[in-house]
DNA sequence: CGTAACCTTGATTAAGATCAATTCTCGTGG
DNA sequence: CCACGAGAATTGATCTTAATCAAGGTTACG
């Protein structure tokens, strides 16, 4: 696999040459088209991934058999990182199993696979990766805890979290239109519910003279509004 | 303050005396008692806490008031430690807050706050405490998953969960009968609900001969069938 | 032994899931 | 270019779970 890649991820921007090498040597990008499963919860840990293009999905199949997405991951990001941090002769002898399921959303979804073990070394010897994980890893934990708490509220409340974020995200200079790029059954299960119930949580909106849709894209036409339900 | 403590701490067990004296410097203890609040998220972060005596609960505030417990933490544990990673002169310039409230439930509830500053150095220079923190994060996060998990499935469901979970804490071998330590009312707002429906489903419970109760204490009748409750 | 904190019980209400139809959208082949 | 069909999205009716509201009962402890 090119090393070069390697070196746009935030995570080995530190690396010398023969470290990059290294970890490349027990690297290998794979390929992924839409819906393929990256892996299971129930399947042994090999390592982490890297997005490289495309983008995809983590999720949790609850009860009786409803998916629930934890997030999504795009370019550039890590995701499968926890049980790295495990003991390592456990993972060794394959008893840990990675920690949800990952599936790609979009076609051409480019990842690259670091096996546990060339890892392993490199985060013992040196230091920044150790830190920059850390760093990582403490932005997953403040992401959990406002999923979390989101979860508390009720979901017109969750996606009007959703809706205002997506504009901070867009821009959101010039225009009130957004688009999302999720299909609506994937939202909806990302904010903890199904279909119907998000449909109607549109429709109120719409309703209200919040919002106008026209497919996935959302004009927004009362942000303060918006904003006020974000908030309580 | 005495650095013998600090060297019974997990985290620090591979620092030599020197950079134990260093981090017991710009260490303190604290005294709280029962219902007395730690911080809260509003207050600029100082540093991390480690529990020496007794325990604590991590909460949000939700919407109307409510609590909702995340954890409690237990002696030679650490809490509040994820605002470390973030960048060091945000939080030098108070512009970092705790990620949420933190209050004592047990009379006597010693702590040791390590300020920011001090672990901060010692962080980039030894990358043994590095990787003991990414251990640390790397189970919280586990632990947030399943939580994550956990709150998709109904309240007996949960209850069963966490009676089982206590059980194979409790020692197991001999006796079937487990003792809550803390309130109906933290367990009620742990399990994510109100005291009402922690009421009923004990009932339930009872009533199906699956538990008897005494007060705090749970004597286990039927662990297979609160087993099948728990797995779905 | 009295009072406050803790816990339980019952009746009612509300949010969202489930079940069951439609309707909409869009790509494909005739 | 149109018609068809499949998947996506919407809508309505009903059901379930748990929150809310309102009393009571219990326990612990000064």
């Amino acid at each position: 696999m090119d090393s070069k890649i390697l070196r746009n991820v935030n995570l080995f921007s530190e690396l010398n040459d023969k470290e990059l090498e290294k970890v490349s040597e027990l690297s290998s990008l794979k390929k992924f088209s839409k819906g393929e499963v990256i892996f299971f919860d129930t399947e042994p840990y090999l390592g982490f991934y890297i997005v490289i293009e495309g983008s995809i999905k983590i999720f949790k199949i609850v009860g009786d058999g409803r998916e629930q997405i934890i997030h999504f991951v795009y370019p550039y990001n890590t995701f499968a990182e926890v049980p790295l941090f495990e003991q390592h002769e456990k993972i060794k002898n394959d008893q840990f199993t990675y920690p949800a399921n990952a599936m790609a959303i979009e076609n051409d979804t480019k990842l690259i696979l670091v096996r546990s073990n060339a890892f392993y070394d490199l985060l013992h010897k040196n230091n920044e990766i150790a830190l920059k994980m850390l760093g990582a890893l403490s932005k997953r934990l403040r992401y959990l805890n406002n999923y979390i708490e989101s979860r508390m509220k009720d979901i017109p409340h969750r996606l009007a979290e959703f809706i205002i974020q997506e504009y901070k995200k867009s821009g959101k200079a010039e225009t009130n239109r957004i688009e999302i790029e999720i299909t609506k059954h994937d939202l909806a299960s990302y904010l903890g519910t199904i279909d119907e119930t998000l449909s109607r949580a549109f429709k109120k909106f719409q309703d209200e003279d919040i919002i106008e849709m026209r497919g996935r894209n959302i004009i927004i036409k009362n942000l303060k509004k918006l904003a006020v339900i974000a908030a309580e």
